[in-house]
DNA sequence: GGTCGCAATTGGAGCGCTCCATTCAAGTGT
DNA sequence: ACACTTGAATGGAGCGCTCCAATTGCGACC
């Protein structure tokens, strides 16, 4: 298909030097001098040569790859988390390739194998379900967000989830609204959310709180958990849906129940992803700051790959983002 | 941090065997006594011995990993194209790996240069857009999906885009529609798209057609040409999206246009993403079949790989998916 | 002018595998 | 009993790099 690819001996003899100076300018070595550097990279780009990443890595036994392990791909959070971690590790010559851990099915285990197998030099997880296999990988292990997963030399960076539901409580019963409920799922980040919200309503006297929760973290899980809030708590005003997903659920659940939002009922939702800023949701959502997490996370790494102790950085503090669905209960003048 | 990663040599010597059984009992050769080949599986196990593959792809200069390049990740349809692929090529040894052309920003051709210097054995392109060095890479490439990307060699495998708007549009004529519009947006399969509903329902006498384009097909973009169209033929009884992403917004034009789905406008969605499975939208999609698609994807790489002809499949047909929001129009037995 | 120091450059020894040619063991046929 | 075939197992040569120790060149310093 096509005639051998160009090695760095090649590179070395187009350029005149010995591959070692190549090497050498392919790491950009500051102690090369700047003509020779010229004529390297010239024959580089004349022989259209490409390192090899295999020899590299054999060579090295480091191959500057950072995995990162997102549960499933429709869980869109990571694309953020992704965004600052790339932009934070990808300067330092670092790239980073991500995996699922779910759509592969019972092969959750085959995509870790698969990072360890082609030694990545730390694992990001972003991933609620870990495999069997506990750590002992040798390597930085990152949790990105808070997370069941419980690894012994692992560092967690995550945002703040107690102070996100805390803000999305005190929002909306500064709205006025006193009957409120909210909608949970599985998962440490669920449970600190839940908890926190709980925790903050109970400090407003006056103010009441029904939770339910789904089977799972889905739209169909805050559909039929939005659905049970309903029916054994119909005279609330306000929701807390623990993710945008399963808000969208709960969305339609209400719509169901023939109550309208943010007339009869607002609805908040976490995360602040695409589906929040969608115009026909326009949901008010807490932004967990995925980019913020990623670059720190991408920031604890190139410390402990550097060489250095990790240490987990402060929460990222979320943001509130008000939209459409969050508004005062009706009569909130005379309640509030 | 760890105490040195056994070799192929140190399961050998554990075996009482060569490296070179070893090796073979890796591949999973056929010409391996039983007896041997369990004494070796013993020791790997034994060791935690875990093959480098860095050292693999170099020697064999075969890395027996398939990249995927997507666009975007919020574009969900590459989830389901991702299960086809993997369920196809995992079992024959091969591993596969996604990276997004876009997230990164400016470097889509990081991504791509990425997969190079990892020595995929293959690259599929769900991506419209491709980063300026066109290909050369000299390893087999197929782009899923029909694009806009003209690459040389590359074999295509789509579904049939222009069947799966022709069957939207005989689902919404059958209903009774006449006054139709569309919604689309740039790139292939969006014309492919609009030129099939198009031609489907010009021969149908007395339909007539609105279409309004987008800048993207994203969320917003189908919210605007929603609303432009919605303006610009106020009557329209029905509407096609050019995917499920679009149709999100165009559900929020009608709203805000105080039309309901699908009792005064019936809107159909294309892809049959999770959007479109959602109890809000309960949108009426085609469905792409994308795990079709991956199969069909992995079916060719692995005869090209095999050293076999590339032959592209015939288009995966698409199916329609009849959901709550299509119905016939106000009046339909009067019409009909 | 000789020697030291430093920066720039180089050759060589692997990294952990695969693959090939070869050897070895055990039948087959005559 | 002998060469001959076949299947199982092995040693060696590399794959394309990195890293280290060694070498070279050259101005500075006494």
């Amino acid at each position: 298909m096509s005639e051998k690819r160009p090695t760095i001996y090649d590179v070395a003899s187009a350029a005149g030097v010995s591959k070692s100076l190549v090497s050498l300018v392919l790491q950009d070595s500051p102690k090369v001098s700047a003509v020779k550097r010229a004529s390297v990279e010239r024959a580089i780009a004349e022989l259209g040569y490409r390192p090899s990443r295999a020899a590299a890595t054999l060579a090295a036994s480091r191959s500057r790859t950072i995995g990162v392990l997102v549960d499933d791909f429709t869980n869109l959070w990571f694309v953020e988390l992704l965004k600052g971690l790339r932009s934070a590790v990808e300067p330092r010559g670092y790239r980073v390739l991500v995996g699922d851990v779910a759509s592969g099915g019972p092969d959750a285990q085959a995509t870790l194998e698969n990072f360890l197998s082609l030694e990545v030099d730390a694992l990001v997880i972003a991933a609620e379900v870990l495999p069997a296999a506990a750590s002992g990988w040798g390597i930085p292990v990152v949790v990105a967000g808070n997370r069941t997963v419980d690894l012994p030399h692992a560092v967690v960076v995550a945002g703040d989830d107690g102070r996100g539901a805390e803000l999305a409580a005190e929002h909306l019963i500064g709205l006025g609204h006193r009957r409120l409920g909210h909608v949970t799922g599985p998962g440490e980040a669920a449970r600190l959310r839940a908890d926190s919200f709980a925790r903050t309503v109970a400090g407003h006297p006056g103010a009441v709180l029904t939770v339910r929760a789904g089977a799972g973290t889905l739209e169909a899980d805050g559909y039929d958990a939005g659905t049970r809030l309903l029916r054994d708590a119909p005279d609330i005003t306000a929701i807390l849906a623990a993710n945008d997903t399963m808000a969208l659920g709960v969305a339609a659940a209400l719509r169901e129940a023939g109550r309208a939002v943010p007339e009869d009922v607002s609805l908040v939702g976490f995360d602040d992803s695409p589906l929040a800023k969608s115009h026909l949701l326009d949901l008010t959502s807490v932004d967990y700051r995925g980019v913020v997490v990623g670059g720190e996370v991408g920031a604890v790494l190139l410390q402990w790959l550097g060489g250095g102790n990790p240490a987990a950085p402060p929460q990222v503090a979320p943001r509130l983002m008000r939209r459409g669905s969050t508004q005062p209960p009706r009569g909130a003048a005379a309640q509030g």
